[in-house]
RNA sequence: GCGAUCGUAGCUCAGUUGGUUAGAGCGCCGGUUUGUGGUACCGGAGGUCGCGGGUUCGAACCCCGUCGAUCGCCCCA
């Protein structure tokens, strides 16, 4: 009989354990408690909707939903798609579920989403969000909050050192197709000096070219025509209610006229936090206003904004997280007293200690493997003539806690 | 889809111009000190050097292919 190969793991796939399985959880733990301070409410949502929920938000324009996602039929031939992104799926459950009652609707929520990229730092097949949504308000006001959420949340990790907030106007949808137009006509002029990659663009998507990593390209994007030539005034007013209001909620920010987004749902503000610790992946926290996304799902037009955060990029951030110590190891020197060591184990959890019990190996190895333990205290067992006794090595505050909970039962 | 770099014990890595039975640390298992002290010391198990071909008297090392990983490009909802 031939050995059996062990299945190897999805590519891009990540089993996350450890340090960096606790910087995960810390991400997600401060996450909860910022949320709850602005008062977002909690959702969950499906792991995959039907494909449709994807591809008429996302629309026609990149090779995204052909390319990008993780596409599958189901039994009945159904097509059906694990989930790329939160909004589209909230956007849906808010048209179906009847969440207009509510509205303005603040959730937030987070998981794993699923996109079919080739593997790179902070980007991952499989990787997971944390999600904050504003639907059904229209007023600056929303993004102000929103933003302010985010930045507090960069802080309490303590990884808004080295991070900025850039942020744009898109304008609304009249603004935003006279400017696309604009910068078509500018870029088609000297389309044979910009890079391959943008001449493709400019046909597929004109608005890429702005953050093109090109320097044939960069060379023409500093003199490119800017969005704020072409704002109706109420964009114009939009936007500095914004920015009025991130300066009143003490929110710095800085302007990049060319953050913009591949999708034309998206309306007024565009905004990401950036850092140049990741590599090639600098954006930490992405969002937007898009006012145009219930009605490419068949809703009714409906106001709203959203960010979304990789939880792998900032748990990179965030850095190491040692995995917290044991407040007591209980070990049990030989197998005879390994039912008293167990009871202790069992009195010291109840009363709230953090506590593992050895019994395994020789005595020395025993008591050597729960010194190595660096924990607070350590409670040994033996028999000595056939009479249990107990030896316990703790700080001083420890000591009398442990001592009494112990002797509780002998 | 494209490019660059890398694949040696469970893990982190050595391995000198190609030259005997491929090493270390950690981890694991066993042993030594029967002790108000111990995180030490000694020993052992574990590797067809990612896989398949080729060159050579001889390949972990050179060449080709393949699979995988990492980083970058494209894309980024």
């Amino acid at each position: 009989m031939s050995k059996i190969k062990t299945p190897q793991a999805i590519r891009g796939t990540q089993d996350i354990f450890g340090a960096d399985a606790e910087a995960f959880a810390f991400v997600v733990e401060t996450f909860e408690r910022v949320r709850k301070l602005y008062r977002f409410r909690r959702v969950e949502m499906p792991v995959f909707e039907k494909t449709e929920v994807f591809s008429r938000s996302i629309g026609e324009t990149t090779d995204v939903v052909s390319k990008e996602m993780y596409s599958f039929e189901d039994r009945g031939g159904e097509s059906l798609t694990l989930r790329p992104e939160f909004t589209a799926g909230i956007a849906r459950a808010y048209i179906t579920d009847g969440w207009q009652q509510y509205a303005p609707l603040k959730v937030a929520t987070h998981g794993p989403l699923f996109r079919y990229e080739r593997p790179q730092k902070g980007r991952y097949r499989q990787f997971h969000q944390i999600d904050a949504e504003i639907i059904g308000a229209a007023e600056p006001q929303a993004d102000v909050e929103l933003l302010a959420m985010a930045d507090q949340l960069l802080k309490e990790l303590g990884i808004a050192e080295g991070v900025t907030l850039q942020l744009n106007t898109l304008g609304d949808g009249d603004s935003r197709e006279a400017w696309r137009a604009a910068l078509v006509e500018y870029f088609r002029a000297v389309k044979g000096e910009l890079s391959e990659d943008s001449q493709e663009r400019l046909e597929k998507n004109p608005l890429r070219i702005l953050d093109s990593k090109d320097p044939r390209d960069r060379a023409f994007v500093a003199d490119a025509p800017k969005i704020d030539d072409f704002l109706s005034a109420e964009a114009q007013d939009f936007f500095a209610a914004v920015t009025g209001g991130l300066d009143a909620a003490g929110v710095a920010w800085s302007r990049n006229p060319s953050l913009v987004r591949g999708l034309d749902y998206y309306r007024h503000t565009a905004f990401e936090f950036v850092t140049d610790r990741l590599g090639a992946q600098g954006t930490v926290l992405g969002g937007g206003r898009y006012d145009g996304l219930m009605e490419s799902l068949g809703g009714n037009p409906t106001p709203a904004v959203g960010w979304a955060a990789g939880i792998e990029r900032l748990a990179m951030l965030v850095g190491e997280r040692g995995e917290a110590k044991a407040d007591v190891i209980i070990v049990a020197e030989d197998d005879a007293v390994i039912d008293h060591a167990l009871r202790a184990t069992s009195a010291l959890r109840t009363n709230g200690h953090a506590s593992e019990v050895i019994v395994t190996g020789s005595a020395r190895k025993r008591f050597d493997k729960a010194v190595k333990a660096e924990p607070r205290a350590i409670l040994s067992y033996a028999s000595r003539d056939g009479i249990v006794e107990f030896k316990l090595k703790a700080t001083p505050d420890m000591y009398e806690v442990i001592t009494r909970i112990v002797n509780e039962f002998r």
